[in-house]
RNA sequence: UGUCCGAUGGUGUAGUGGUAGCACAGCAGAUUUUGGUUCUGUUAGCCCAGGUUCGAACCCUGGUCGGAUAA
């Protein structure tokens, strides 16, 4: 079987390649490159240490390797979404986009499609149910990766191997120390990746600029303060309002006129909520309940967190609503709600929230 | 103009003679493959000038500024 490696020089994937190895398999080592340099010299994603270290994990474990770019493809299609997204006021999810269309949608198709299998190091599991192949999570919950793979589809999941699935986060750190990988002891990469060390706001200062605009206290109607654009601040976010008194969440943008709505306090209600509403749900391998219709119990998580929470999802038409068993803070819309069945093994599938 | 009240870190506030606390914001770190949340740590202050006292944010006098009120 031939198997292609995503290899980033991390922790994770590093082991993967032992994994492999260990399973008699003679995976091809991928190194993709995405981390892209615009016409600012903007973004930066220092990759000379990642490919130092996957050319060594190539060697020792005699690997073929590549080094492969999808730097257009990655700035098509995840940076220039993302600033669109930002643009109409929607919190977007760069990673997830960049799962689907980059490392599981370009790759395959300009190489992946010569492989049986492409193999990669994030923290989830498939599983075999009568036949097919479903997302499902991994062995360590709170490392779980599945969230940010909510948006594949099932012939990616149907060619997708995650050797380290099984493992713990400490036990791959185990074997990487026992093994004498140079990437035992590096830190877990972190933050949206095509940015490197630029700083997000910088980021979207650079691409949107800024318009100051009124901060409204939702409750009270008054104006207590003024941002510099809406796009630096997500719902649910606490940080960076700079104003005193508080704290203060953001619970609701007014893209047109440019405000924002923030509820001051640790436990207003405006700060929570209990229905998502999610468009362009996709099952990613298939409805498991047959021909959904009614109500159903789930799991599911609207952003990256240790925790699935308990909720009800139904169909309206043409949307899905996620009934929450408790107030969550935060839903905001461009995020993913990801739906898990309801012992939080299966990751059934994804859309967005609205 | 008279009278009264107030003046404490960026903001809001404790502290009525004896080491100036708290919250929010800010900053830093932890957590986190999405700016989120959460957690930890930290910066920064007594309007000014005199006086009383061993010692003053606190008491007294004057000033400055803000608010209220009277004509």
């Amino acid at each position: 079987m031939d198997i292609a490696a995503l290899v980033s020089g991390g922790v994770d994937s590093s082991v993967t390649i032992f994994q492999l190895k260990e399973q008699g398999f003679d995976p091809t080592i991928f190194y993709i490159k995405i981390g892209m340099e615009d016409e600012h010299g903007y973004i930066d994603c220092p990759s000379e240490e990642d490919i130092e270290i996957t050319t060594y994990i190539a060697r020792k474990y005699g690997c073929k390797f590549e080094i492969v770019s999808l730097h257009e493809e990655y700035w098509e299609n995840v940076v220039s979404y993302t600033i669109e997204a930002v643009k109409r006021g929607l919190t977007p999810n760069p990673d997830m986009m960049c799962n689907k269309l980059i490392k599981f949608g370009s790759f395959e198709q300009k190489w992946g499609k010569d492989f049986d299998k492409i193999s990669t190091g994030h923290y989830a599991t498939t599983s075999l149910l009568d036949g097919k192949t479903y997302l499902s999570t991994a062995k360590d919950k709170v490392k779980d990766q599945t969230y940010f793979l909510g948006q594949v589809n099932y012939l990616q999941v149907n060619k997708l191997m995650f050797p380290i699935g099984n493992l713990l986060k400490s036990e791959v750190r185990e074997i990487a120390s026992r093994e004498r990988l140079p990437s035992a002891d590096r830190k877990d990469s972190q933050g949206i990746c095509f940015l490197g060390k630029i700083d997000y706001n910088d980021f979207l200062k650079r691409y949107l600029g800024e318009k100051p605009g009124e901060i409204i206290d939702l409750e009270t109607g008054k104006t207590v303060g003024e941002h510099k654009g809406y796009w630096f601040h997500t719902i649910g976010q606490r940080k960076g309002l700079g104003l005193s008194g508080g704290p203060w969440f953001v619970v609701k943008k007014d893209i047109d006129e440019n405000i924002l709505f923030v509820s001051n306090g640790y436990d207003p209600e405006t700060q929570y909520g209990k229905v998502v509403n999610i468009a362009g749900f996709q099952f990613i391998t298939e409805d498991i309940w047959g021909d959904f219709s009614d109500v159903k119990n789930i799991k599911f998580k609207i952003r990256h967190t240790p925790e699935f929470t308990e909720g009800k999802l139904t169909k309206i038409n043409d949307i899905y609503r996620i009934e929450s068993a408790e107030k969550i803070q935060g839903i905001a819309p461009g995020q993913f709600a990801v739906i898990y069945d309801e012992t939080a093994t299966l990751c059934l599938g994804s859309g967005m929230i609205i």
